[in-house]
DNA sequence: GAGGCTAATGTCAGCCGCTGACAGTTGACA
DNA sequence: TGTCAACTGTCAGCGGCTGACATTAGCCTC
C-alpha cells in the first residue's frame, strides 16, 4: 500500500488509471466527509456513513485519512502552506509584522484559485466554522496552529538573521501576532457573515490594535 | 447519582461516611491515573488499568471523570482558578500587563500549598510535562487555555472600565500575553529542568521581550 | 493477450473509550 | 429496623481505529 497522504506534490507524471482512481476516491471521500460534517455536524457523522456514501469500506477510509479528524484538516494543510509560501515571498525590507500582515492578506486574496482544484471555497469556509464550533476540532486546530507558529517563527528569525533557538524575540512576536489572529478568527466564527471579506476585515481591525494595546495605559 | 465533579467548594458540612468514601475513591482514581500517565504514558494507560488498580469498575471511573482526559485536567482546573483569584486581587493601579505578570508570579509562589491537599506539586509538574508532550492532550490544553484567556480578558476589561464585547484591546493584550506564556511553557516542557523555578525564570525572560519585540526593527 | 507481480480494496476480529439500562449493595435517616 | 436514595457493578452495545489475511484489479513482460 502506498496511498499518497497529501494531495499536491505527487509524482503526477503520466497518472495512469490506478493513480487517477485513487485521486478520485480520495476526493470523493473528502468532499462527502466535509459535506456531511457541515450539514449534520462532525460528531453526528459516522465514518461508516462517509464510506457508505462513497461506496467503499470503512477500512479504505482509514487508508486515505489517518482518522476522522484528518479529513477535516486536509484542506487546512493546503491553506497553511499557501500562507507560508506567501510569507517567504515577502521582501526582506519589510519588518516582521508588516511581512506577516501582508502575507496573510495576499494568501487570502489568492485562496479561491488555490483551493479550487480540491474543494470549493465556500465548502472550506463552512468547514472552518465547524472547526471553530466543535470543541474537539477546535482543540486540534489550536495545536496545529501552534505548529504553524513554530514554523513561522523560524521563517521570521531567518529573515532577520537571528537564531530562533536562542533568541526568543521571533517566537514572542509571532505568538503575539497569531494570538490576535486567533481572536479575530474566533469572533468571525461566532458572527453571522461567513464570507472571506468579513474575516479579512475583522483581522485588519484587530491587528491595528496590537501596538497600542501593548503600550500599557489605556485610560488616557 | 450525584458525584461532585469538582474537588473544592463542596458542601463539606459534616462530611458523613458516604461523602468521605466518595472523596477517597476520587482521590485514589486521580492519583493512580496521574501516576500511570506519568510513568507509562497517557496513550499507553488504559482506563481499565486505572480502575483495576483502585479496585472499582471501569464504569465507576467514568462516573467520577467525564473521560480519560478529565482526570488529566482535574488539577489544572484548580491551578487556573488560583490564577484568576490572584489576578482579581491585584490593585487597580497596576496596568494590565503588570497585573497579569504579578498574578502569575504570585499564584506560582503559593501553588504548592494550594495543591497539597489534592496532589503533591511534583506529580502535578510531571503531569504538566505529559500534557506538553502528548499531542492529544496538548490540543485540549490549548483549547482550555483559550477559555481561560477569554475569562482573563473580561477581568482585564472590567479593571480598565471597558466593554469586553465591543473593545478588542483587552482580548488582544491578553492574547499577546498568554501567547508568550505558552512559548515559555513549551520550552520548559522540552527542557531538562522540570522544577517550578525553571518555568518561572523562562517566563520572566520571555515576557521581558514582549514590548521590544513589537517595536518592529530588531536590526539596530 | 495470457500470466505473474503488486498495489488497492474488502472482510473479519478485536481493542479501547464511552454510554444507557438495570440490578445489587450500602450509607442515611426516621 | 426498615425504607429510601445514593453509589456501584454488570452487561450490552456503539463508534473510532488497527492488524492480518484474502480478494480484486491495474500494470508490465513475454
Amino acid at each position: 500500500m502506498t496511498v499518497e497522504q497529501h494531495t499536491g506534490a505527487g509524482p503526477a507524471l503520466r497518472p495512469g488509471l490506478r493513480e487517477k482512481k485513487k485521486q478520485r476516491t480520495r476526493d470523493a471521500l473528502l468532499r462527502v466527509a466535509l459535506e456531511l460534517f457541515t450539514t449534520k455536524g462532525y460528531e453526528e457523522t459516522t465514518v461508516d456513513e462517509i464510506a457508505d456514501a462513497v461506496e467503499v469500506s470503512q477500512r479504505t477510509f482509514f487508508r486515505y485519512f489517518a482518522g476522522k479528524e484528518a479529513a477535516v484538516f486536509a484542506v487546512q494543510e493546503t491553506v497553511e502552506s499557501h500562507f507560508s509560501a506567501a510569507l517567504r515571498a515577502r521582501p526582506a525590507e519589510e519588518n516582521p509584522f508588516t511581512a506577516m500582515r501582508r502575507a496573510v492578506a495576499v494568501s487570502w486574496e489568492t485562496l479561491e484559485e488555490t483551493l479550487q482544484p480540491v474543494v470549493p471555497l465556500e465548502l472550506y469556509m463552512r468547514t472552518y466554522q465547524v472547526i471553530e464550533s466543535t470543541p474537539a476540532l477546535l482543540a486540534v486546530h489550536l495545536r496545529r496552529s501552534a505548529e504553524l507558529e513554530e514554523e513561522t517563527a523560524r521563517l521570521i528569525a531567518e529573515r532577520e538573521g537571528l537564531d530562533a533557538d536562542s533568541d526568543p524575540r521571533p517566537r514572542v512576536a509571532v505568538a503575539a501576532f497569531t494570538g490576535v489572529m486567533r481572536v479575530a478568527g474566533g469572533l468571525w466564527g461566532r458572527g453571522e457573515d461567513t464570507g472571506v471579506d468579513a474575516l479579512r476585515r475583522l483581522t485588519e481591525e484587530h491587528l491595528d490594535h496590537l501596538g497600542p494595546a501593548l503600550a500599557g495605559d489605556w485610560r488616557v
